[in-house]
DNA sequence: CTAATTATGTAGTGGATATTACAGAATAGT
DNA sequence: ACTATTCTGTAATATCCACTACATAATTAG
């Protein structure tokens, strides 16, 4: 199975050159996906937007479930890895749990992309297949791990008091995450968004008292 | 056009009778909606999980999109209704928010029912007709609106400062019942739900610090 | 009774869906 | 040049979708 497929800057292959730049066609179906969602968007709706007709794509990406978990990788890979990235150079773990959410707020927001965030937006939905719920569902957990280590990390330096449940603290910040993204599709502005997040960090206060 | 119909206890009409409880059907198929989706679920689904023939589907609803919508006020006017009940016995907008927040937290854990609201969980999902989505949107945004009310109230009663932002506040709180909507159906138990709330209160402290 | 009306079951309808058969075109290796 | 290999465009395939034509059954009105 597994077959490998090859980047468009990799040596040759032998046989006819694909006529299209295949990182292209996955940004532009991650949008695609991103925009309408796993099972309203046909694959002719894909082939007419990129102008590749059905054998090409499916020759390239090998079938519509294959081609949007790869568009959920590709999001991971690039926006997504900007999104939920948590800067090292930050001291106090809340500050960067303020970044993330901060980050957050402005890019589910953000017009040079659909609204919310894929991984998120597509948790929310429901598909034919439980594979690729699965799929999505484990890389939701992924990402959410990292707030669990921050919560985690600010007890743990004393920013929060140690009688504090980590796991139900973290969990809480990730409820306000998936709502914000929930909001910024339905069209909450940027600023909107923060009004969120500065009262979601009033749940960790930036004087801690430790009792 | 919208024609009248008739439920089953209404006086008998000419012609042959329906031989199934509408409200019944209504009931059965609202879950079947709520659990896997508007696009998702078929009406060759339906018919064969009601043991209802498609002609009497359509003669009694009318259409899939129809049968969805008469789903969703099904809802609000049933489970919905208790889950968003506001009781008029409390005298305090917290308590009454926080009534709200943990009746929720309850419900949308509720194993006698699909997890989640029913409401929120459409109105992530998308649709090939814009009609639909939009009286989704609507008939959430009246239930949001109760949240408004009771923040501006707090305001109001001196609950809360007076500089308080009363529309980001409300905003937050319907972001964390939309996310707990989403944790829900990601499998999260009702002590979870519950945490959630309890630490999404804390941003509507119980003794005011007017200043 | 007959006529009118409404529901039911069988069996379809046209259209959309994801996917592919096939023949031709473009490349690499030899 | 010749072969193997891989892509491309046209056109199709089987399957599923929401929905319905039609004949029949069951009721009410007169």
């Amino acid at each position: 199975m597994a077959e490998q497929e090859f980047s468009n800057t990799s040596t040759q292959r032998r046989g006819r050159p694909r006529e299209f730049d295949r990182t292209n066609a996955l940004e532009c179906a991650m949008r695609q996906f991103w925009q309408h969602g796993y099972e309203t968007l046909s694959m002719a709706d894909l082939t007419s937007c990129l102008g590749i007709n059905p054998p090409s794509l499916y020759a390239a990406f090998g079938s519509k479930q294959a081609f949007f978990l790869e568009a959920i990788d590709h999001y991971l890979a690039t926006r997504g890895a900007y999104v939920y990235a948590i800067p090292s150079d930050q001291r106090s773990p809340r500050a960067m749990l303020s970044h993330l959410l901060q980050r957050a707020a402005e890019a589910f927001s953000d017009a040079a992309y659909p609204a919310g965030c894929f991984v998120l937006a597509s948790i929310s939905a429901t598909y034919d297949s439980y594979e690729i719920e699965q799929a999505i569902v484990q890389r939701c957990q992924q990402r959410m791990s990292k707030i669990d280590e921050l919560v985690a990390l600010g007890v743990q330096m004393g920013e929060l008091p140690a009688t504090t449940n980590a796991e139900e603290l973290a969990q809480f910040f990730v409820c306000v995450l998936q709502g914000m993204s929930l909001q910024a599709r339905l069209g909450a502005s940027t600023s909107q968004l923060q009004a969120i997040v500065a009262n979601a960090l009033q749940v960790w206060p930036q004087a801690a008292r430790l009792r």
